[in-house]
DNA sequence: TCTCGTCACCGTGCTTACCC
DNA sequence: GGGTAAGCACGGTGACGAGA
């Protein structure tokens, strides 16, 4: 079925280049959510000398990951890039978050379910270690070994708490993302209602369609088990099957005009593409937010504010939105702490002269507030065994790289999930 | 014998409708 | 906003048959 062609405003994501190559986590939930979890991918890209080298790629995942957590990335990421200057950092209620991705709105009665799937895909991938030996880096346009988280979190303890969540992105990862080229973009809506498969396969025709007309020929086992993430155990017939169904969907959204799974010989396949209509009505850049629209307005009307004063306010530190997300949410943890009794006039009070003094330097945050932050934070800490997986991971990939013995068990575990097991053992 | 396509089955996660 | 149940979609597996 076609898409809309509605004026209504589309939801834009943003995907990133070198991650759209291959897969995350393996497509099945049973696969991949599992503690200190290890996914290995590999993907071919063209160096400098204009060879196809290979890139490989690990990712340690200590709660997990679903495939369905990419929603998430991708969209988040799409709210940091949104405005003219990206933003490190995001501050909002949940119920903007997810309002914001299209996840929940005032129509639907939907929101408990949302909520906590938000809460428990932002834990999964807020703990996930990234390895690459050969990722694009954008700014010095050359390839380079990498390793990082996506972001940190800080959310209340209090699952009832109404403070808003604060996502701040890994710097190295954001500076690569932001970069003039690090980022494409894709429509948010679209991706949502495709099937995990179909969505990697979207993104990876976003991005490399967005380039060319046409895509010959890519190995159909390359597509099919490192880029979208089907097992290897899976008999290549089932998977050809379940890519051809992909394909056919993303033809019926005509985001493909052509696609097509050839053999050339015996157990050699390839996957064409077509562009299709798509892309070019795809609208390339998100609109900027509002006064109205930020995600410190719900914030400021559960402190008390009016609608009207909330976006005075918005609009006086839209220079300083890290200061007023700061103030808010000390303001909301003293409501919820020490209640109205704490404040000598009332919470908009304090929030106003506070954000003034400390805008001038003469305030800064009380130790109390700092307390529950670093308490926060502590959630965070990896386990003994997956600080132990974590250390292995890397000196396998970027230690010792020439190793015959490291290829083949790069060979071995490509496209697989590998025990915590085998990897602490073969570390003894 | 090998490759390939189709189908049924099971388990899991997600969506939707309904209700409070 | 939040909980629950039913139905649906999908990934993985295995059996079976057709054709080269």
């Amino acid at each position: 079925m076609p898409p809309k062609s509605n004026t209504e405003r589309r939801i834009t994501g943003a995907g990133q280049l070198s991650l759209v190559e291959h897969a995350l986590c393996p497509l099945d939930p049973r696969l991949s959510l599992v503690e200190n979890a290890v996914y290995s991918a590999c993907y071919s890209y063209p160096n400098q000398e204009g060879k196809r080298s290979q890139a490989n790629t690990r990712v340690f995942a200590p709660l997990g990951l679903s495939a369905s957590d990419e929603l998430f990335l991708w969209g988040l990421l799409s709210l940091s890039l949104r405005g003219a200057e990206p933003e490190s950092e995001l501050v909002a209620t949940p119920h903007w978050f997810l309002s914001q991705l299209g996840l929940i709105n005032q129509s639907t009665r939907r929101g408990g379910r949302q909520y906590q799937q938000f809460r428990e895909a932002i834990r999964r991938l807020s703990v996930v270690n990234y390895m690459n030996d050969a990722f694009y880096d954008p700014m010095r346009s050359e390839h380079r070994q990498v390793c990082f988280g996506f972001f940190s979190y800080s959310l209340p303890a209090e699952p009832r708490s109404s403070r808003a969540w604060k996502i701040a992105w890994d710097p190295i990862f954001f500076e690569m993302v932001q970069a003039i080229g690090g980022n494409f973009r894709f429509d948010l809506e679209q991706y949502r209602a495709l099937d995990t498969a179909s969505r990697r396969l979207f993104l990876f025709a976003s991005k490399v369609l967005s380039r060319r007309a046409q895509l010959h020929a890519v190995d159909f086992d390359q597509l099919s088990i490192d880029t979208l993430g089907f097992s290897a155990s899976v008999p290549r017939r089932v998977r050809k099957d379940k890519v051809n169904r992909a394909l056919k969907k993303l033809i019926d959204l005509q985001v493909l005009s052509e696609a097509n799974v050839y053999r050339t010989t015996t157990g050699k396949y390839f996957v064409s593409m077509t562009r299709g209509r798509y892309f070019s009505r795809q609208e390339q850049r998100a609109r900027e937010l509002s006064p109205g629209e930020s995600p410190m307005m719900e914030s400021l009307l559960a402190i008390g504010f009016e609608r009207e004063p909330a976006v005075r306010l918005i609009t006086r530190f839209r220079h300083r939105p890290r200061l007023l997300a700061e103030w808010c949410d000390i303001t909301q943890a003293a409501m919820e702490r020490f209640g109205k009794s704490f404040f000598k006039k009332s919470p908009m009070a304090f929030l106003i002269d506070s954000v003034d003094k400390a805008s001038k330097g003469n305030r800064t945050a009380p130790d109390w507030w700092e307390e529950i932050k670093r308490l926060e934070r502590a959630k965070h800490d990896l386990t003994a065994e997956g600080r132990a997986v974590f250390a292995k991971l890397q000196n396998e990939l970027f230690g010792s790289l020439n190793t015959k013995a490291t290829t083949a068990a790069r060979k071995t575990e490509k496209g697989t999930l590998t025990a915590i097991g085998s990897i602490l053992g073969n570390s003894k």
